[in-house]
DNA sequence: ATTTGGAATTGGAGCGCTCTAATGTCTATC
DNA sequence: GATAGACATTAGAGCGCTCCAATTCCAAAT
């Protein structure tokens, strides 16, 4: 014995299936004696419509599929809490995907948006590549929500990240640092835009002689060899532009390690304003990226593209602020940080 | 024009829809050349299987629902890791839907998940009542994911919450610590045991006369009436079990704030072993909790009752373990922390 | 009494797929 | 040359729903 269908209903209600249709989708029309006595008849056999009839009748599913690049990443979490709160709003039921940091299974992900006959999808900070992108665009609307990247043919919601790597270096540079070092993005999409702001940064403030970009990466493990290294040069920075919390406090961890004093001897600013960022003990400087607003703005995009048709991609583009803390300030006299001594905190 | 069916593959390919069905499954008694020009027609159309036609004819949907109670606590996507990871191995794909901490919100997660006939479920620290969930799991197999609660009739993958409680006590205790107190998990599942894990932990240590619950919650944010209450106390617990990593990490920034120093003064346990407990700064001692296992437990539990039916409660209980770190030390000799004075780190 | 029109209800086709049973095709066997 | 059996292919019903067009109903208007 399986499921009931809206045939059983019918049945016990003592009217036609039709009916029983218009009363799930409570349309106005239906008296309400019927309704009732449909509603009672449901109720009692614990009648569920079933959404894959449903879909496949409407040939509508008032779906939003959403891809996510790392559900561990706590920005992710806050991204998605205003897609699914905008989706809501419009009647729309938000499916997440998880993407685990890698473009195939990304991909994987999208076949089955694709499959499922999602009305649209948002991908935040996605792995796979333009041209992939371009073609999944064509068929079913699909807005990329990340920082400072520009896809070309595809909608997109961003921050600028050129425009936030800008302030931290401006930051660090104000604080008179000048031996800034970049601790890049890797493959992520947003890295190269940031580490562009990173370029500008380091010239506005005149010391683009200086530049110097460590490939890293977008979570704690990433951190440690580049610390590791920057530790063990002749002359290493005294400042630190990482490409995302996570790796800032990775790095914060390793520096840790190593006795190096932050901000004394090495300042840290990370990116993302993720709620660690915050936590008193890390207190670490860092860019606010309004994550809510841009999960809002990802589904409003999405909707005014189902509803407009193709056309030009749409840019939205939102300005990511400083948040300072504690892992900046000036730099100390002494040129070299010594590696190899100082209190080790735990 | 609308997307391929697969009328229009078979049309193209100069087969009949039954033979492009079995392709598409792979059947294995296709000829070479048919399957091929198939494939090609289905390329060059490019077509996409409809999920929602497939499910329907098909009677099952190789779907299962994973409900999270709050994708921002770090938690949660390490299980849903581990979720994803063995669904995937079995063919079934996992679709998320987001509690945001909410009874009601999770039962609509659940009502979509019931409607898009997923073939099970599992709720990661759910928060609906355990009448509703007997309900629920009576319909559809339906394990729940949590630490330490027991919920009649469902099947369950628990790591040993008051084991875990105990562990942390103890660990206090051993210190030289007698007032602990407990801050407590709230509404949330897990509360009601690792709080009598500590009651338990108090006793054994002969010290069941100071036990001292606080209700606090499950963030950040929860912590802070409470350490400001516990602070304006004329003689504060040296010692304080925080219900999860979160509140531990809110707990710290407001220990903080008052200038008061852990583990010197205060020392704090966390529970879960979420990476931020890891973060050298925080450096939080914690109760770990296997995530990534809870997960792929959950999944081979929903799996073993799809294949086996009703029955008696299946029920995993895995065994936490202390994980010490920095936050904890033995209590200072002065009976009261002053909570007036003391450096502010930021 | 008849007509009329709007509201309430229903029949039935069709959404895109799978699956069973039937059909067609081919080689091996007597 | 007839028959069987193995294999490849297809026709067609049906999954549970929606929606259009058609029908029924009933009170108001003629």
């Amino acid at each position: 014995m399986s499921r009931p269908t809206m045939e059983d209903v019918a049945e016990r209600a003592k009217v036609s299936r039709a009916l029983v249709s218009l009363v799930m989708n409570n349309s106005p029309q239906v008296s309400d004696e019927k309704r009732e006595s449909v509603l009672r008849a449901a109720e009692e056999l614990g009648y569920r419509p079933n959404l894959a009839a449903r879909q496949l009748a409407k040939r509508r599913t008032q779906t939003i599929g959403v891809l996510v690049d790392d559900l561990r990443n706590p920005f992710f979490g806050e991204v998605v809490d205003g897609i699914e709160a905008e989706a809501a709003n419009h009647g729309f039921t938000a499916l997440i995907l998880n993407g685990h940091r890698d473009a195939r299974q990304e991909l994987d992900a999208v076949e089955t948006f694709l499959q499922l006959r999602v009305e649209g999808m948002a991908l935040v900070g996605p792995r796979v590549g333009d041209d992939d992108l371009a073609r999944l665009g064509g068929a079913t609307p699909c807005v990329v929500v990340a920082s400072g990247s520009a896809h070309p043919g595809v909608d997109t919601v961003t921050t600028d990240g050129r425009w936030g790597a800008e302030l931290a270096v401006e930051h660090l540079a104000s604080l008179g640092h000048t031996r800034i070092a970049h601790m890049d993005g890797g493959s992520n999409v947003s890295a190269a835009e940031r580490r562009a702001g990173y370029r500008s940064g380091m010239q506005a403030a005149g010391i683009d002689d200086l530049i110097d970009i460590r490939a890293a990466g977008d979570n704690e493990a990433d951190a440690l060899d580049v610390i590791d290294e920057l530790l063990s040069e002749a002359d290493p920075p005294t400042a630190i532009f990482a490409f995302n919390d996570l790796l800032a406090a990775g790095a914060l961890n390793r520096l840790d390690d190593a006795g190096v004093a932050v901000p004394e001897e090495v300042s840290l600013v990370g990116f993302d304003n993720t709620f660690i960022s915050a936590l008193r003990h890390l207190s670490l400087t860092t860019i606010n990226q309004p994550k809510l607003a841009m999960g809002r703005l990802a589904v409003s995009t999405l909707l005014e593209r189902l509803s407009d048709g193709a056309g030009e991609p749409i840019r939205h583009t939102l300005k990511p602020e400083l948040v300072v803390r504690g892992t900046t300030g000036p730099p100390s006299n002494g040129s070299s940080p010594d590696g190899s001594s100082g209190p080790n905190r735990t």
